[in-house]
DNA sequence: ATGTCC
């Protein structure tokens, strides 16, 4: 009986996609005939099935579940043959995986433009580091499961060796003041006005989170998220922030919509495979019309699930500010992983997706941060149009989370981070700065993309206490 | 990245 314990999040993780083939797969491992398999041969065979589904056309048992991995002109939109050309910035490292998967994105009947920023790796649908614009259409897996996370920098009148003489306090702050994690949220949660918001009343899935969206109100998660204090570096005399060049104690958070955007993207991403059945290289890549009352709803909660992010990093900042005593100088705040509505050089109208991508339209600010031993920058976007307005949103990972886990010791870690004279809560092996690539690297295939008005560097920093050896994927 | 669900 140890097949009854598969669940459809087994699949997720072999790579099944929501919706039926994983109903069907889960129905069919009910049949008696399979009642002895054990979990770890149904997965394998699964996986089997969906590498060959045409070895099991035939078969009468898995014929039904064979076909949903086998393209079906009768079912499935139908790709253009050619790859619109595209740009891809810092190509050479840029994974394979990453590539072939934007070039699907460029084969689909919507895809009006496309770039691929210097940061990108595999994701699901769309890699991270993705653009895609998209005519009249939205791609909720070319948004991203943490819809609207983002990076939120303020910087305090304090001078940078406040952070020498005050390590301990502040480190305490911290602690005391961020959550970190699935379940650690705030005792006293901010009663913010985002809950107000109509589409809690009015959109099922929203609705059904509202209470958990107040419960997890400012706090930070899992995965790649922080909160730190660092230094805040200006080197621009014209910086658009009204900043004398200088150092300044700066406080830095990225982090996303939590549970809320999780669940929007969940639901909505099944509904669009439902609607818009692709061939299965491009399954992911299922889109809602902008018209219709689907593609209409998503986007309502899309831009919810946006506010939200940015209403828990207020939270967070006002938090650290109080506790600090001190009022930030000026503020930088910019997401990724979104969908915004923009006007292509050409004039033509589109949805522009960026997942795991900064919008850098001319003249707007932004964070890129490097890694816990590498600075960030602070950058003002050049309004690039190969690059649809855009740049990374990082380094960018150089190994996936299995192999950091695998190849990089916690010894080794510990080391690297005291030689660098960084002071860490939790984080993880998969986080390891070791992990990450070359943040000057990445910028410098990005030249044209932004310019440089200053830099972060983490000196305190707090993140999940990591998986241990949980798998984890993606990471955006 | 989330919640533990087809």
């Amino acid at each position: 009986m140890a097949t009854s314990k598969l669940r459809g999040n087994d699949l997720r993780k072999i790579g099944f996609p929501e919706g039926r083939a994983t109903t069907l797969a889960l129905n069919i491992l009910e049949d008696r005939q399979l009642k002895t398999l054990d979990k770890g041969s149904a997965l394998a065979l699964l996986q089997k099935i969906k590498a060959d589904p045409y070895a099991y056309l035939r078969d009468s048992l898995w014929r039904e579940l064979a076909k949903e991995f086998v393209p079906d002109p009768k079912r499935d939109v139908t790709l253009n043959s050619e790859i619109k050309d595209y740009r891809r910035y810092g190509e050479a490292f840029i994974e394979d995986g990453a590539r072939r998967q934007m070039d699907t994105a460029m084969q689909l009947p919507v895809t009006l433009d496309g770039a691929l920023m210097p940061d990108a790796h595999q994701g699901y649908g769309l890699p991270i580091g993705g653009v895609l614009a998209v005519d009249n259409a939205v791609i909720p897996y070319g948004v991203g499961m943490d819809i609207g996370c983002r990076m939120a920098l303020s910087v305090f009148p304090v001078p940078s060796h406040y952070l020498d003489q005050h390590t301990q306090e502040l480190k305490k702050l911290l602690h005391n003041h961020t959550r970190f994690g699935g379940k650690e949220v705030f005792k006293n949660p901010t009663d913010d006005p985002i809950l107000e918001r109509p589409e809690f009343r009015e959109i099922a899935v929203v609705r059904g989170k509202r209470d958990a969206a107040y419960n997890q109100l400012g706090s930070s998660g899992s995965g790649n998220h922080f909160v730190e204090w660092g230094v805040v570096e200006i080197t621009d005399d014209d910086n658009d922030l009204d900043l004398a060049p200088g150092q300044y104690l700066g406080l830095l958070s990225h982090s996303g919509s939590r549970g809320l955007g999780a669940a929007i993207a969940q639901h909505y991403t099944k509904v669009a495979m439902s609607k818009c059945p692709l061939p299965p290289e491009a399954r992911y890549l299922a889109w809602l019309d902008l018209d219709s009352q689907e593609g209409q709803e998503y986007w309502a909660a899309m831009n919810l699930a946006g506010d939200y992010a940015s209403a828990c990093h207020r939270d967070i900042h006002r938090r650290l500010s109080q506790a600090l005593g001190e009022k930030p100088l000026a503020k930088v705040e910019n997401h990724h992983n979104f969908a915004w509505k923009e006007t292509l050089p050409d004039g033509r109208e589109a949805i522009v997706h960026r997942k795991g991508a900064t919008p850098a339209g001319k003249g707007v600010l932004g964070v890129i941060p490097g890694s816990m031993t590498a600075p960030g920058f602070i950058v003002r976007g050049r309004g690039e149009r190969d690059s649809i307005q855009s740049a990374s949103h990082g380094a960018g990972r150089r190994m996936s989370r299995t192999q950091a886990k695998q190849n990089l010791s916690e010894g080794d870690v510990r080391r690297h981070l005291r030689d660098h004279g960084i002071e860490l809560i939790g984080g993880g092996l998969d986080e390891a700065p070791m992990a990450y690539k070359d943040i000057h690297q990445v910028m410098a295939h990005q030249r044209d993309l932004v310019d440089v008005l200053g830099s972060f560097t983490p000196r305190i920093v707090r993140m999940d206490a990591g998986g241990g050896g949980k798998s984890r994927y993606g990471g955006e």
